[in-house]
DNA sequence: AACTATTTATAAGA
DNA sequence: TTCTTATAAATAGTT
């Protein structure tokens, strides 16, 4: 309808196409209204643009979420993020059961909240439980403290042994100390020699204690913060 | 546009307002469809008729759910259920994390899971606490001893009881006979009579028989299944 | 559902 | 964007 028929197919020309698209919204939105008012029905128009920009008819006294909620019913509740949401709802309620249940049995283990809900054979049951567990925890704790002992004394040799290396290369050095000054003066080359294994153990010795700093230095912390075990993500609409 | 102008308001006959319905119905999802087509835009249609009959319109290459998902994000996520579903979300993230600590605590509790989070101080106080627990429980047990053998006394003093009435209302009983019989012989009437008291027991003890079997009799089920403490409607959209 | 006299929407131009 | 206007399209009332 207008000066010439135009063909039913993209616009090309941005301008006209713009131009086309504000004119034919407005009769759109129009005729929407018209119709909501002359056979009293609910109408919800949305629409976006080439550059999506939103445009949104609704009828008087209605609501978008109106419209959601009626189109759900229509459709028997099976389409959208509908039975997403039931899935949500029945995690939610499940997880709130486990909860329950747990701080249930948390309350008998430290002897309360049995009043109500606990017969003498389920008490009878529980304390030999308890027992049991006291004994595994008693154990941990000895085992715990055989360990501490053992690293304390661990610890002590090392360090002793650390000492020992130290000593080691100095002795090492001041025997080279000493060996040159024999050069310059021949006359004290008569001590402390004649035995090639001590040289030895001394280089070894050095060596030692520089792969152990090594060690030491290379050491990096590689754990990397918490790990919540939950992604958001997994819950959203796909 | 037609043999004669209308005015825009409802249409009280039914049957035309039905016919202009569909025909307009048409016009507009015609019209929705050459916009979305002219000037490439995204359309969503849905309309609900006066008897709640829903139609749609949707852009071809377009969905609801994609109207509905453009629909927030234009409205900067502000609107409609999506803060509500953000909460539930928040919900079962922290329900999640309870449970797990819960959980945690449990392990700790029956001598389990000890081995790479719990220190030898924290271990020391996990078994004072448990024994404290067990004191608890062990009280517990013997109290229900108690009671229980209370209770076996009080049934046996009750069954008694209920034996000595019964056997009062039957010695009613019989001497009611005996003094008709005294009626019909009255050679008899000298015996067993002269005590008004006597009477008045038997009386009551009957009476109270009869009470105690009321008493049973409209006893009734007060317990109305479980309740599960959550209601889905909550976490309806409102 | 089809027809058609009329009204309405709008394409092109300003 | 808005106004104008010739013309296409939609539709109210009728059959």
């Amino acid at each position: 309808m207008g000066r010439g028929k135009i063909e039913i197919k993209l616009i090309e020309n941005p301008t006209n196409r713009q131009v086309t698209y504000s004119k034919r919204r407005n009769g759109i939105f129009k005729k929407a209204h018209e119709l909501s008012v002359l056979c009293d029905s609910k109408v919800s128009l949305i629409m976006f643009s080439k550059n999506n920009k939103m445009h949104e008819y609704i009828s008087p006294g209605f609501t978008t979420k109106k419209v959601l909620d009626q189109y759900q019913k229509t459709l028997g509740d099976i389409d959208l993020w509908h039975s997403h949401y039931e899935k949500m709802l029945e995690n939610l309620k499940k997880l709130k059961d486990i909860n329950h249940k747990l701080r249930r049995q948390i309350r008998h283990r430290i002897g309360e909240g049995m009043d109500d809900d606990l017969n003498f054979q389920q008490l009878r049951s529980l304390e030999e439980d308890m027992v049991s567990s006291i004994g595994k925890i008693r154990e941990r704790k000895i085992k715990g403290t055989k360990e501490a002992k053992f690293h304390v004394i661990k610890t002590r040799t090392d360090t002793c042994r650390k000492k020992v290396r130290s000593l080691e290369q100095m002795n090492g050095n001041l025997l080279l100390e000493l060996k040159e000054k024999c050069v310059i003066h021949p006359q004290f080359l008569l001590h402390d020699e004649g035995d090639p294994e001590s040289a030895v153990a001394q280089a070894n010795g050095a060596s030692n204690l520089y792969a152990f700093c090594q060690h030491h230095t290379h050491l990096n912390l590689q754990h990397h913060g918490d790990d919540p075990g939950f992604k958001i993500d997994d819950l959203r609409l796909a």
